[in-house]
DNA sequence: TGTACATCAGTGAACGCGCGTTCACTGATGTAC
DNA sequence: TGTACATCAGTGAACGCGCGTTCACTGATGTAC
């Protein structure tokens, strides 16, 4: 009995190939022309197949965009946990710094990959949950630096919160594993929706006439912020 | 001689109420569709025009775009202003948060509106200068607060602000008209993108499995964050 | 090891659709004398 | 107040394009005996 992770015959190991190069052609694609303009015609048209072909390995448009919503989640959360991980682990306030990075690097890096998950959703696709574990790897690294710190016995006195709110992040506490304070679940929250802000601003163009052009100062005002939302995660 | 503002021809009246039919259309469309999916022919077809009619009044689909911009960002900002003007000067904690509830407010109203100013900008579409000034009315509106927050004299000791940072906001500086030291403009931008980060997340999907679904979770975890936000700009 | 059948990848044509934009035109409105 | 000309709005046909998806088909690969 072969077992189902290894494939054995010479076309299944094909379809694997075409699949992969099929999603190669897509994310080029994309990121030349955006999302919007991504067609299955002009993929199979790169890839020398009819266009009907596509057919084969792919059930339709909207299956392609979730394929790419993944692999941008998945690249993200990768280089993410990758540059967060050569951080000591004691030193919570540089591993908060170096994930705002890395999510930064990563954006500027792939412009149209981080439109496609954090910019406006794409009308008339709804994403499956298959989206929903990838999507999760970078709240994942945010959650685990604020239970290390709070393990740490660096415990702040909590700002009181209200049953509403409590009532609110119900799903994020489990998600937590219980093992925050709401009144720290609450400041990652903000930390988070703050470090996306900024990136998207700066990435949608917010930022022109606001803060100057060049790389080196756009990164010094990031690294600036984020420096503010650490102090106000009781990082510093 | 009459004024240039006041239209005195049929034709001239025509001609600003059709082009007006045009935008309402327009954004009709853009409300139920989006703006990718936003069409010259469409909007023609709509108003019983045959498709190349609309050249007389649009010169082409980037105009259009151009003019829905402007259109969204004078919506939110007209809203955002009435809002703000209705609270008392001197309490500067309400009229942030009564402006950050607006904005959310305006934009759970209009979406698609709010995805185009705000979201991923539309590919291969560059904005042209007339959107700044329009542009700049949310953004005006906090800056106000901040000056009169400080002029008031409710000065808190200032971060001091490496001088590259402080280069990197020389527009911004100016744009206050330089009323307003570098750490508490820094905190206005913050404030500014942590209040678009929060409402684009609620927008764009981000908080599903995260902040319960019911509008009055939505609101009470939103104006709790925007009052944490407030404390980091000292308005507490 | 060889044969018969089943599975699947890729072909090529077609359906039906909508788009942005141009162009020569007709007929109504506006202007100058 | 009336006429001659200029301006402009709207028409209808056309160009050239690309898209998603279906379908009957051929021929290669895989499987069971």
């Amino acid at each position: 009995m072969p077992t189902s992770t290894a494939p054995s015959t010479a076309r299944e190991r094909a379809r694997i190939e075409i699949t992969q190069e099929i999603l190669n052609t897509a994310r080029d694609h994309l990121t030349k022309d955006g999302a919007a303009a991504l067609s299955l015609r002009a993929v199979a048209r790169d890839l020398g197949m009819v266009s009907s072909a596509i057919y084969r390995y792919v059930p339709n448009r909207d299956s392609l965009l979730t394929m790419l919503i993944i692999d941008a989640y998945d690249s993200l959360g990768a280089d993410v946990e990758k540059a967060e991980r050569t951080v000591r682990r004691e030193a919570h306030l540089e591993r908060f710094l170096t994930t705002c990075q890395a999510v930064r690097t990563w954006a500027l890096a792939h412009p149209q990959e981080y439109a496609l998950i954090y910019g406006s959703p794409v009308p008339g696709y709804a994403a499956p949950a298959d989206t929903i574990v990838p999507a999760s790897r970078v709240p994942a690294v945010l959650i685990t630096i604020l239970i290390d710190m709070h393990s740490r016995g660096r415990q702040p006195k909590p700002t009181p919160v209200e049953p509403l709110v409590s009532t609110a992040i119900a799903d994020l506490r489990m998600f937590s594993g219980g093992l925050l304070p709401d009144d720290l679940l609450l400041r990652g929250m903000a930390a988070w929706s703050s470090l996306f802000g900024a990136i998207s601003f700066e990435l949608f163009g917010h930022l022109h006439n606001v803060v100057a052009d060049g790389s080196k100062y756009r990164k010094a005002y990031f690294d600036h912020q984020m420096r503010q939302v650490a102090l106000g995660l009781r990082l510093g």
